[in-house]
DNA sequence: AATGAATGAGAGTTCATTCAT
DNA sequence: GATGAATGAACTCTCATTCAT
């Protein structure tokens, strides 16, 4: 390690911070490699002697993407004791993560890569939607076991729940029919998503009913 | 008009079934003028004669391939007097369309070109989702109106349940994760959705508890 | 055929005509597209209309050059009474055609492609020194028959005569180390070829003592 | 000199070792200077501390294998006291030499840059070819001398022979029409140059009689 | 109206060479 | 003296677009 490769790993870092900006703002056949050595400060030849070629370069940059940008996600999510909060939380964070323009310009270039980098979805996939069902059938399981929610297949529950946090804002971000999608909208999705999950697997008449609409 | 026109409509129309084949294949990057006159029997040359461009015949392309695809598709839907039972029919009839190839196919390239044509993702988005939440809440209206379903914002449970539709398979497909939704899969996703969407706000109780989860 | 062959064709040879100065001056690995393309007066991208790449040009080079300039070789050599005579008009025909500068080029050429382009080595190879030495064999064979030779392998008496004609001379100006052969060089080269196969072959002892040594 | 000057020379003779593998290998224009620094196992720095440039090195190369190869080519080579087995001999020892993979290849290289470098094509010709030559007229001579050939032309006769030598398989594998010459076609090739060359210079008429053809 | 030959800018990639360490 | 990261010019090849026929 030290120093040969703390230098060799801090200019793959330029070179694939670079490559972000232009594969965002391009797309993958959109970005030259011309651009991105610009972007990165580094000449052609220097690109070449840190990657392969662009594909491969391509996939430094979506792993890398996929990893940072989808670390945190939920590891700070609160565990609050009343599940209407707690998935309300939960919501809350998968939308700001599935709505963030990082991610949208990259779900754009995954799905329209999909059939050149079959692995990059795979990536991808794994690093966010993935981690989330797993996350969220956990939490479903927890829910059970203490009483609080009944269903005997937790995980797809855990996508439906999912499922219904992209109502009305996911496609439409995803094509970029809106800019971005308001406080107002997230709430409502929200809201509406807590509201028909407790009603179909709530044990407490009490928590779907409470706001009766 | 009439024989000057249609001839030109004609072959108008050729060029645009050519240029499906090749951009359904291909993409949008990946597709060249040469391959598209090839595939539609026309030089290259007139595929200038009658489209300004690449992006020109390409937006052509979407907006043909958006209305006729989707024509059909709530028409055949049978109005069902069982609240359970035309839900699944619908939800069946969306899945079957959000999956098809072509569409999937045509949903990537307007994702991954949403920057460069955002016109085309909105008559894709008008074409498609748009129609089916209209219809859907349309429907949800009537159901309201007859006493089979309670709701006060019958657009929102329209899209919640297109949402819920889209549990576990859509993504997985869209990125190429799996090859083909299997008729199981399909099945538990349109039962599942119904189910919540009843729940929800279904009246009868009788409906949403029949089939126990 | 008519027009479009016509033109066809004639834009072909005027790019191969173009292509023989450059790969002739350059070789085949410094003779560059673009170079060439310039040299024939035609834009990168017709060449590319007309030939696969660069590989595929040098193929029609190669095969071009062997068979224009090796076409007539032996057509007008005179039939001679006298073997001496006809000796020395094969071999100084033969020593033309090796040292003609546009044959050295295209040597060095295939020699030093040889193990890229396999099949153009057969090719230069079958259009030259192939029919030089099936035409020798059968005029030795006429030459036994008419008893005026002696051999019982005519075919490689032929490749020896050949060889003969090659003393001196022909390495060196592959090499480049002479510009160019005299004719006092060529005429020793040429006589002594003679006076050696004579003596060998020839079965008139006249012949061979003739002119003494 | 002594430490300095060895250890210096000890790293060039590396160089030049690892240059000799991969010129061999992929020919001037092929070879790389990486690779040549990774088989010479030294930097690509280094490489340009010891020599100039590729082409420098290249020269170096070609001096170097000229020189190695060639050495010990006509040490060995038997005194007999009858001519025509001395004949076979050396014709023998020629052809194993210019039929060696190595010198094929070497003169391939030397051919093909003939333009290039037309210095290397003189370091080639001085160290085999002339020296063939030189060697060939020596032994002719004292032949002569002797009384056992006859020829005013010592240095032309021994051109003669080495061209008789050269017979059917040298062009042939300079091609790469055939990958190797059989032993058969070296004994024939040997054979033939004997006799033919001393039924031309021969004073012994049984010599060139005793194997009648 | 239809053709397709011609274009030329720009793509990804390679590699001999340099120079700060 | 040795290194190897960095360079940038040059390479082959592609393709949307034009225009004379």
């Amino acid at each position: 390690m030290s120093e040969h490769e703390d230098h060799s790993a801090a200019k793959r870092q330029q070179i694939v911070s670079g490559a972000e900006l232009v594969f965002t703002e391009c797309g993958y056949e959109g970005a030259s490699m011309s651009r991105i050595a610009a972007q990165a400060g580094v000449s052609k030849g220097t690109l070449y002697n840190y990657f392969d070629g662009k594909s491969t370069l391509f996939a430094w940059f979506v792993e890398d993407k996929a990893r940072r940008n989808l670390d945190s996600i939920f590891q700070t999510v609160a565990e609050e004791d009343d599940p209407a909060a707690a998935l309300a939380a939960i919501a809350l964070r998968m939308l700001e993560m599935t709505l963030s323009p990082d991610n949208l310009a990259l779900y754009r270039m995954v799905v329209s890569e999909a059939q050149t980098f079959p692995e990059l979805a795979t990536v991808f996939w794994n690093s966010g939607p993935c981690r989330a069902i797993a996350y969220m059938t956990d939490w479903i399981r927890r829910q059970v076991a203490a009483g609080r929610l009944a269903t005997d297949n937790p995980s797809f529950a855990a996508e439906q729940f999912l499922a219904l946090c992209q109502t009305r804002v996911a496609m439409q971000c995803r094509l970029q029919l809106i800019p971005k999608a308001s406080d107002a909208e997230i709430e409502q999705v929200v809201g509406g998503a807590v509201r028909v999950f407790l009603a179909a697997y709530g044990v407490d008449p009490l928590a779907s009913h409470g706001s009766s609409r």
